[in-house]
DNA sequence: TTACAATCAATTGAATAAAATTAAATTTTA
DNA sequence: TAAAATTTAATTTTATTCAATTGATTGTAA
């Protein structure tokens, strides 16, 4: 044990999170692909969808995304009529999301993503299960 | 249960994954900015640490990022004078990365790194050390 | 009402990621 | 051998993401 093993990549808790985030987001890739969506724009997609309508600035709390990588997210998800934004009549300041029905219906096809990328990933439920609610832990911890 | 439930942000395995790891390396910023760097010139002079001299094509291997991301990677450790590059003799397609004697005195002070992030983090060493099991193991298998 | 602070999203510039390209070495075929 | 095809390797190009700043609007206190 020398004093260098602190600092060898073997020895990070954050490399694998880092390199397997990745990797995940890469299995999607083929996927999402057929729809031409980004692996971010398909998760925003999905708190879109399940709120049908939302604050720009609840969206970017929910996803961790700040405003300079959710605004053009979102300006390429309207340009592809999948949502329309509006600023609030009440306040200027704020933009509103929602769904169109261009985007509803594309909602309907993407319900077996899930599905196909669970296949691919290849792992037991449970495994997956214990892992997904100790980040969960982690990332509630950590965002305070 | 309704038919949409599989495709709610809080039932993807993934995104926690995606946020964590994007959280975490907020983490760093403010401790690797001391020195300049970036999360991922840090991981990549970690492998360069240790190794002393490595090909190009095994530190791509080692860190998951292929030659598009690491390239200009390497062209700005070189310019901070870091890391030297050159092409092998026995094959003009092969470059070859070095620590140089900057890059190592830099060893030195990065030293700390791993310590002050394990502060930041305050979660205790068991529960870090199961999670980075089961994210290694997960990893190793999706790259085959 | 005017000044000041707080909030919100868009913009800017730098870093990262993926796809397409270029270049070199090896293998195959004539 | 010599030329053509294939494989391997890294760079370049284009798109995405991130942090910091800016501009505009709202809320608040003098």
């Amino acid at each position: 044990m020398d004093k260098y093993d602190q600092i060898k990549l073997e020895n990070q808790i954050c490399f694998p999170l880092y390199a397997l985030s990745r990797e995940i987001i890469k299995l999607y890739k083929p996927i999402l692909d057929k729809y031409n969506l980004t692996y971010t724009q398909y998760i925003t997609m999905l708190v879109i969808w399940e709120k049908e309508k939302i604050g720009f600035k609840d969206l970017g709390r929910l996803l961790h995304l700040d405003s300079g990588t959710l605004t053009p997210v979102l300006k390429k998800l309207e340009a592809m009529e999948l949502i329309h934004k509006y600023r609030s009549n009440e306040d200027d300041r704020i933009v509103i999301v929602e769904v169109t029905e261009k985007g509803n219906s594309l909602k309907e096809d993407i319900l077996h993503v899930p599905e196909e990328i669970y296949c691919k990933l290849n792992i037991e439920t449970e495994k997956l299960f214990t892992l997904k609610k100790q980040l969960d832990e982690i990332l509630t911890q950590i965002s305070e």
